[in-house]
DNA sequence: CTGAAAGCGCTTACAG
DNA sequence: CTGAAAGCGCTTACAG
């Protein structure tokens, strides 16, 4: 028995194929006993309507493709969560595209909106991998966009972000408040928006306490736990040490702990550690790590909802949404030790 | 300007609408003259072909759906990752299908491939989304399908696993061999094949070594970190409390190790703990977690080469590939305490 | 409320 | 090597 086709079932239920098509997408338009009948077929015969037929007709696929760096990243993979389910609550599913950080696989993933295998992106990585001509506004030639976490420098489009600049501020501002005063950053990838926005505060809060930055205090990492292991192997080597370390990420602070940790120092009386995004391990470390909480899920949800607004045609406008992040206070930072 | 169409590119470079067609997807066959004219035209114009039409001329999607409990897991995360890449190489997009742990939508994602939306499907789930009739083999029945970590109990179907029973049994002999006769046992969900084939090498290993289980030692808990906390608290309270407790996780064991630090017990001098995945937090925790080492991207890369052995229709018949787990001795394994 | 008809944009078997 | 034609399976504007 072949698989059935929507003509088949408007065969067996005695009406037209387009009948039958308004009863499964619009059963309020049929009458009741038209829409008995058709239903009667549909169940017996199992028919699930095809959506090669569908997507074609209406030049929609449903989908909605996310681009981001690295899924395994635990903030990464607790948006695509939130996401995941917002999207399917408003039937729409969602594409994974997983860059590796390659440009190259960005641009790929972008371009799926143009063959109709997306009907909308999010963006989460740094890099505008559209071309834009200039003498047109965005919304004319972009599919719907949404880009969050990594904000691209370009007018025009819906954003989803905190303020990274603040959330480092009030970060060294609870360092400081301990009575450090040897502060040092480990920052992200230089060239990452996120990473500049949080530099900027580092900056400011030592600034407004007046305090002169020491360069050798801000170290280059990428975000992952080798690089805070890296950096913090880099500042135990310093003559003056820091009595705090301000990492741009989670992952960071970890890797640093452990560095600490394997070298016998103690966390936080020898030296305060403070990580960005307090992922789900966070508050597992001994000692719990104090961070910057970022709110995931409101970020995903967020994300579906301005995407939506788009898809949906309601507004071409782009809108831009910050959500509160916050401070988190737990084991890992203290006083600073007096010499 | 509208969006350009095979016919437009056709017009455009006087060949057929059908010539433009074999000069992107099959260029060999066509005169390099032809070639060269259609290729100007398609850069020009900067044309996409649309999936719509191909898709529903083909009946193919391009894409193979995922259904995963949790993405946020890191294990799962970082199967998805390897299957992103691996699916990608082969031309296929993923489709993310996190049910959270619902059957309800669980069954959703597997009939996505029924209505088109997607080519083949991976069930990391250990139900069975589908309806199967007993005088069918299911090959016939089902559309390309390949099942990874929680084993379906199907005839079949393609399967990548690993031998949990002997990963658990190489845990529980790791500790036996330190000493340990009092060896606690955290579970996975009760009704997890996972857990089930764990329990099972963590029973004869100890039976093997001439001990009796003492069942209060067997905890139930669901593979996340707060049923770890709490079921070490539970293991806590008990009069003679083990020496080493076996978490089927490492979230459960890294759950366990907070709340034994945080009540001033030490690892692994006090209790030993071990672990099982090797998820990448694992060897930064103080003391770093002694586990069972699964081989995420070997899964991934397994999972897509026995579902594209099925989509190219290559084979019928089903798979079972079981890759190797390895014993990861680190910090928080020691030898029993001498009581 | 329902049907007939057109058409979405491709690919491919067939004929030359 | 190339073209004309058919058709994949729906949806929807139009007419009644």
């Amino acid at each position: 028995m072949a698989k059935l086709g929507i003509k088949d079932i408007a065969a067996i239920s005695g009406v037209s194929p387009a009948t039958v098509s308004r009863t499964l997408r619009n059963p309020d338009i049929v009458s009741e006993e038209t829409r008995k009948k058709v239903m009667k077929a549909v169940e017996e015969g199992g028919y699930t309507p095809s959506r090669f037929g569908a997507n074609l007709r209406t030049q929609k696929s449903g989908n909605i493709i996310v681009v981001m760096p690295d899924i395994t990243n635990q903030v990464n993979a607790g948006i695509i969560r939130a996401i995941e389910r917002e999207a399917q609550k408003a039937g729409y599913s969602i594409l994974l595209g997983d860059t590796q950080g390659l440009a190259e696989r960005e641009k790929h993933y972008a371009n799926m909106a143009q063959s109709g295998q997306a009907d909308g992106v999010l963006l989460f990585t740094f890099h505008m991998p559209f071309n834009l001509t200039k003498n047109l506004p965005a919304a004319k030639q972009l599919p719907p966009i949404v880009n969050s976490c990594e904000s691209i420098p370009i007018e025009g489009i819906s954003k989803v972000m905190i303020d990274n600049t603040a959330g480092a501020r009030t970060a060294v501002e609870h360092l400081l408040s301990l009575g450090h005063k040897r502060i040092a950053a480990v920052m992200g990838p230089r060239d990452t928006p996120s990473t500049l926005e949080r530099l900027k505060g580092y900056y400011s809060a030592l600034k407004e306490a007046g305090i002169e930055v020491d360069e050798q205090l801000v170290i280059r990492g990428d975000y992952g736990v080798d690089s805070g292991m890296g950096a913090m192997e880099q500042l135990l080597k310093l003559r003056r040490r820091p009595t705090a370390v301000f990492c741009f990420s989670d992952d960071m602070a970890i890797g640093a702990m452990s560095v600490l940790q394997e070298n016998g120092f103690h966390i936080p009386q020898d030296i305060s550690i403070m990580g960005f995004d307090d992922i789900r391990y966070a508050r597992l470390m001994t000692p719990a790590l104090t961070t910057i909480h970022q709110p995931l899920e409101e970020i995903g949800k967020a994300c579906i909802e301005l995407l939506l607004e788009q898809l949906d045609g309601k507004t071409d406008k782009p809108r831009y949404v910050e959500l509160p992040f916050s401070l988190v206070v737990r084991q890992s930072t203290g006083p600073a030790p007096v010499d």
